[in-house]
DNA sequence: TGATATTGTAAAGTTTTGTTTACATTTAAT
DNA sequence: ATTAAATGTAAACAAAACTTTACAATATCA
C-alpha cells in the first residue's frame, strides 16, 4: 500500500491535473489514477514527481507495509 | 533512466537473489531483470527494497534525467 | 573431480501500469 | 446565469512489470 501527498503537492503549486501531466509525460488519466491510488506509479515517474515539486520521494510517497503490497 | 546498486547492497548482505525475491515478494527473475536495469521497478517495490537494505531509495536508485524517461 | 548452490538466459503467459477517447459533473470566473 | 477551465468516470487498448518454467553456465566447496 502506498500513500501519496501528490495532490497536495500539485496544488501547492498550482498545478492542473494536465497541466502536471505534461510536465512529467504522462496522460491525465494517469494523474488521476495516482492520486486516487489506484496504482503504483513506477520508479522513474515517481523521481519525475519528486523532481517537479523539490521533495524527497518519501516526502511525497509513504510505504505501508500492509496485507497486499 | 534509472541507476541502481541493488546486486552491490545484495552482495553486502549475503543475499542469493532468490533470497532477495523472497523477502519482497517477487520472483527471481524480477531481481534478475532490475539488478540489469532491464526495467524500472514499481514504486512500491523500490520501498521493499531500501526497507530490506535500510536505506533510503534515492541510495539505492539513481534517477537519470536522460532522454527516454 | 563431482555435487550443490548461485547466477544467466529465454520465451510464453498474466497482471498492472499507463494511453486514448469521449462525455458528464463540478468549480471558477465574468 | 453563462461560459470556460478543471476534474471525474468509464471502457477499450497498449505497453511494461512481473511470473513461471526450464535449462545452461559459473561458482563454491567437500
Amino acid at each position: 500500500m502506498i500513500q501519496n501527498h501528490l495532490r497536495e503537492y500539485r496544488k501547492l503549486n498550482n498545478y492542473s491535473q494536465e497541466y502536471l501531466a505534461d510536465q512529467v509525460n504522462v496522460s491525465r488519466q494517469t494523474i488521476i489514477s495516482i492520486e486516487k491510488g489506484k496504482f503504483n506509479p513506477s520508479l522513474s515517474l515517481s523521481f519525475k514527481f519528486a523532481n517537479i515539486f523539490g521533495v524527497a520521494i518519501e516526502e511525497l510517497f509513504q510505504y505501508e507495509e500492509d496485507n497486499n503490497e
